[in-house]
DNA sequence: TATGAATGAGCGTTCATTCAT
DNA sequence: TATGAATGAACGCTCATTCAT
């Protein structure tokens, strides 16, 4: 039951946003009574957050499994690519939560999340530093900002992709590697 | 006055959130009463609405002059580049209210504002597929999604840029406009 | 099991007050669940309705040994006041929702003990009028009037007195039997 | 409109309880919806808090000219055992409240209020004090018991006096007079 | 004897909106 | 042009109670 509450309530809080979505919506999509809502959480809030950890949770330990694993610094770059984009599919409306609603839990909560995502942000930024010393990144790169541009590429994807349009996922991804690595310029100048 | 509510109302906006905000934090964040802002608006949305036409239309200005005057395709889309992230410093509330509130309007709206952002959206398109054919930019890239992805990477930098902090905007917008022309590999494989 | 669900249940209403104690706060003191209070509860007026009965009764009772064992009517009286004073000790917090909550009972069940509230004050207004014949009390009282005077010397002090501060219940029952008995005035007029 | 709330209001209060009355009866009883009492008060509790700090006020503020144009201290005991008790027919809700709805208040509120009550039995106090050094009370009294005591007999009569039945308030007040003055012995022993 | 899931009615509160002045 | 009183619907949440197990 609990999880079948949270499962509706992710994909109303991405149709409606988390605000507009209320506790009578959530319940009446499974046709139980506000009661047992509050049965299964402490509070609304409570609800947001549990989504919240639990996706950056798993997103963290799947990144791990990437740094650990692969060895390239390319190669990391691209395994989390394809992370993120690959997730669209499967945890489509999760994400999109994820990347838009943080402003309803309280502050010690975002501090929460926030250094967990954080931590997402930054391993990426090490790889790059890494990269770059090694010799497989641009030198005259940024770490922090360039990070943030590909994290910016790959989540922006969760406000307009559509799975199940013209583009598969895996294309998407290929492309965003490419588009990541090498730009759009035809050569250098 | 007008103006004043509509200002003020950015700033809440983008502080707190469309939903998160009452009329009542509007009128008294410059000492008027409901009344006063039910003159001017017919309703909570109808501000949002101008809020958020107001800002495409300006985007969509600016945008064309771009278009119009910079001759070669990669200094159009360095034009665009640098147009998002300077409006980081100048209209930075107003974009950030953009880049998320628009759930809060009526069908109607959504889809007349949609069309306006896709208008941007297509412009960039447009670039990149002349650019391709001029041999500007390289021939495997698919408009589309580039397009997406470019405009991932300015507008999330509205989520987390402070244009008051150590990297300038000028500095951001150059090494944006970079990442997006050359990627961060070293060398082509 | 019973026992110990109304103990628990009159420290809570005492601290709280019924309407503000649920019936979770009770299980959750003594670590049950909410189940087990209703097998042995009907409903939180019934738990209610035998604290008010099981501590009227045994006043009752208790009064009623004072009235038989004791000749003169000024002993009675002392005798009555003394019970009540020490009960703030040894029945504390039953007699502070015995003195308070009352509302929250059913009208059949207020009218059940009001009743038996009422006999105990009609015996201190009967120890009176019998005083006053026998000529140990004052000819010129009204003994309805001067019932509830005692009474309210007594069971006010259930509302400030703190039996573990500086003066003893001994001695508060004391100062309360002279001052009933004589008053505070220094001479006769 | 805010006085026909409170007026309303003291009554309900007084006949169910603060907990017990909720909003929409409040609002019902005057034909009103529950918007018009927010727009009136912040809350429910600060309702309450008006209502106590009326009636402390106005019952500080007559307590006080008992004080300054009374000469002998019996007077001034009379004064103001006649005080709360005529306030029986003029403030009887209001006083029903006072003298039992003080749990609802928030802990800051409490401590203001309690302040507020305790200063009205300190002046009684008071008088005890210097009437005992001026030979008008007895020498052997406690004046904070005895303070206790006196204003148990008077408050008390709020749970149970009709204002309208067979005793009239002077006759009450002149019984509760006597009997404080000289209590209920017939002679010295 | 005790649990735990579920209910449903009600509560205090908020808020966009209306409208006479 | 602006106010302030009032509305009414909805919201997050609580809680006494039920009942199958």
């Amino acid at each position: 039951m609990k999880e079948e509450l949270t499962k509706h309530s992710v994909v109303l809080f991405q149709q409606k946003g988390f605000s507009e979505t209320s506790i009578q919506d959530i319940v009446d999509s499974i046709g139980v009574t506000k009661g047992t809502f509050y049965y299964y959480f402490t509070s609304k809030e409570m609800l947001l957050m549990e989504i919240h950890e639990r996706y950056i949770d798993d997103l963290l330990n799947r990144q791990k499994a990437i740094l650990e694993q692969i060895e390239s610094y390319r190669a990391k770059i691209v395994g989390i690519v394809k992370l993120i984009i690959h997730d669209l599919q499967t945890q489509g409306p999760n994400g999109r939560i994820y990347f838009r609603e943080m402003r309803n839990l309280a502050p010690e909560n975002v501090e929460k999340i926030k250094k967990k995502r954080e931590a997402f942000r930054l391993n990426v930024e090490q790889v790059l530093r890494d990269g770059i010393q090694a010799g497989e990144f641009r030198e005259n790169l940024q770490p922090k900002m360039i990070a943030f541009a590909i994290l910016g590429v790959t989540n922006w994807s969760y406000q307009w992709f559509n799975p199940s349009g013209d583009v598969s996922v895996q294309e998407l991804a290929d492309m965003y590697v490419d588009f990541i690595l090498n730009g759009i310029i035809s050569e250098r100048d």
